[in-house]
RNA sequence: GCCCGGGUAGUGUAGCCUGGUCAACAUAUGGGACUGUGGAUCCUCUGUGGCGGGUUCAAAUCCCGCCCCGGGCCCCA
């Protein structure tokens, strides 16, 4: 074969689309649940959209063209920024607290891996107004709802707060505690060597570079509370992630799975309170399936400045970690019924009737390859139908057509005026019937 | 960008180390026979070495490059 998909990029059968579909369609139902509603935004936006939030830095990763009009455009890395667009650009003015939801392609120029495309599928969130603990709390809730909901038994939540990294530096005298710059970007790696180069240069000295280090194994809100006497330009923060936690319990958090860990900084300076991740522990190097928080993205759009939070969902990659569990769930892909004629003088009336069935809501198929009876029936097999009907000369004389059940063989004969009844009592709900939209 | 392991009909495998007797087996699909239940059975067509180069009398087999897949590093907005 000379012509092949792009690397990184896959296609899906109709298996695997069924599959997929039930799990999105469940995701969806979830967000609805909480209140969001569904946004979509252009799959290429100006180029400019995404170094502006990001930096000049990302373009090396990012499918990005020049338009026949010159514009410097790119396929979208990722939906927070073009959701935000969309919200400065026309939906300032709707009712907060403003909850949006989305699920669409994104693009990425990476090196493959496993859970890792090139083109993947990204569902997320972003609630915009409120300021709250309980809004964060519930964006918590939603992302762990939402993973758990699918089947997903095996769940890392880990939760912290920018500002009481930041109350941290502070505290310490060290200039980066606005939060930017390459200490940030260590400190989310646990790169110990950079970490204490980094405070050292700061002007921190030796014991105090210890303390901090000791910091990120206290993964308890007392615990931490204790640590941080002496820091109180952490008290604050802190007191807002115990609040959250409680909250985020309420919401319907499992108490067990929350981990606090203080040293989350998502490697960005947007990120201005509630930071979280949650991890698969079923999957190896690519395990996170969702980061977010509270972020403000105002000084990128020019806008009035307002709470934000949200999180991103690798879609693709839950399902390998649904797939690492065994919860993936079977589609199947079979029919309500077949339709066989028997020779050539019935095959109209056989459409005629497959077209009643469909009238009726079943999944019906009549055979379009003329086959013989023996073959038709394989055939409905093959197809996964749970009826095969059998018309030919004789039915159509005597008005009775047969109808077989696949499963147990058995065969009975059925007023043709009727067939449609017959089937929709044994099929409506029928598992074929259970095929996501 | 780096390291490791792979790539044989649509699918699943065998052969590779030790070059020739090799392109095979299963299954699936298409066609047909059996003339109305044969979901069977039988016959049969099609289809294969990722791509390119090298070594050799001879390459699926050995060597090199590239492509793609998988695992890991880096990165992960």
């Amino acid at each position: 074969m000379a012509l092949q998909r792009p690397r990184g990029t896959r296609d899906f059968g109709p298996k695997e689309t069924a599959e997929r579909q039930r799990v999105a369609t469940q995701m969806r139902n979830t967000f609805r649940r909480f209140g969001f509603q569904e946004v979509q935004t252009p799959t290429f936006e100006e180029l400019d959209l995404f170094t502006a939030k990001s930096g000049e830095g990302i373009v090396s990763e990012l499918y990005d063209f020049t338009d026949k009009g010159g514009r410097h455009l790119t396929l979208r890395p990722e939906l927070t920024a073009p959701t935000m667009r969309f919200y400065y650009n026309e939906l300032t003015m709707e009712p907060k607290p403003l909850k949006l939801f989305y699920h669409a392609n994104c693009f990425r120029y990476d090196r493959p891996q496993k859970g890792r495309y090139r083109e993947f599928w990204q569902m997320g969130c972003e609630l915009v107004g409120p300021d709250t603990p309980e809004a964060a709390a519930e964006v918590v809730a939603l992302g762990v709802t939402l993973l758990r909901d699918t089947g997903l038994e095996r769940l890392d939540v880990r939760i912290g707060h920018i500002g009481v990294l930041r109350g941290v530096l502070r505290h310490l005298g060290h200039p980066s505690a606005d939060g930017r710059g390459g200490l940030m970007r260590a400190i989310d790696k646990w790169d110990e060597k950079a970490i204490r180069d980094g405070l050292a240069e700061g002007g921190v000295d030796a014991s105090d570079i210890d303390w901090f280090l000791s910091l990120r194994d206290i993964r308890d809100l007392d615990g931490l509370s204790s640590a941080l006497a002496r820091a109180e330009e952490a008290t604050e923060a802190l007191t807002q992630l115990r609040d959250v936690v409680r909250l985020a319990e309420a919401f319907g958090v499992p108490p067990d799975i929350i981990q606090i860990d203080p040293m989350i900084a998502r490697g960005l300076d947007y990120y201005t309170g509630i930071v979280f991740e949650m991890d698969a522990p079923a999957l190896g190097a690519e395990k996170q399936l969702l980061g977010g928080g509270a972020y403000d993205l105002s000084s990128v759009f020019g806008g009035e400045p307002v709470a934000t939070l949200g999180f991103g969902l690798g879609f693709d990659r839950t399902l390998v970690a649904l797939d690492a569990e065994g919860k993936r769930p079977e589609a199947r892909l079979g029919i309500d019924v077949y339709v066989a004629p028997i020779g050539d003088a019935p095959r109209e009336r056989a459409v005629l009737l497959t077209t009643g069935l469909r009238r009726a809501g079943l999944i019906a198929e009549v055979d379009l390859m003329r086959r013989n009876p023996g073959k038709n029936l394989k055939a409905a097999d093959t197809r996964g139908a749970r009826y095969a009907i059998l018309l030919g000369a004789r039915e159509v004389e005597s008005g009775q057509v047969g109808i077989k059940d696949l499963a147990s063989g058995d065969q009975v004969d059925v007023p043709l005026d009727r067939v449609v009844e017959w089937l929709t009592e044994r099929l409506v709900p029928g598992p074929a019937a259970e095929v996501p939209a």
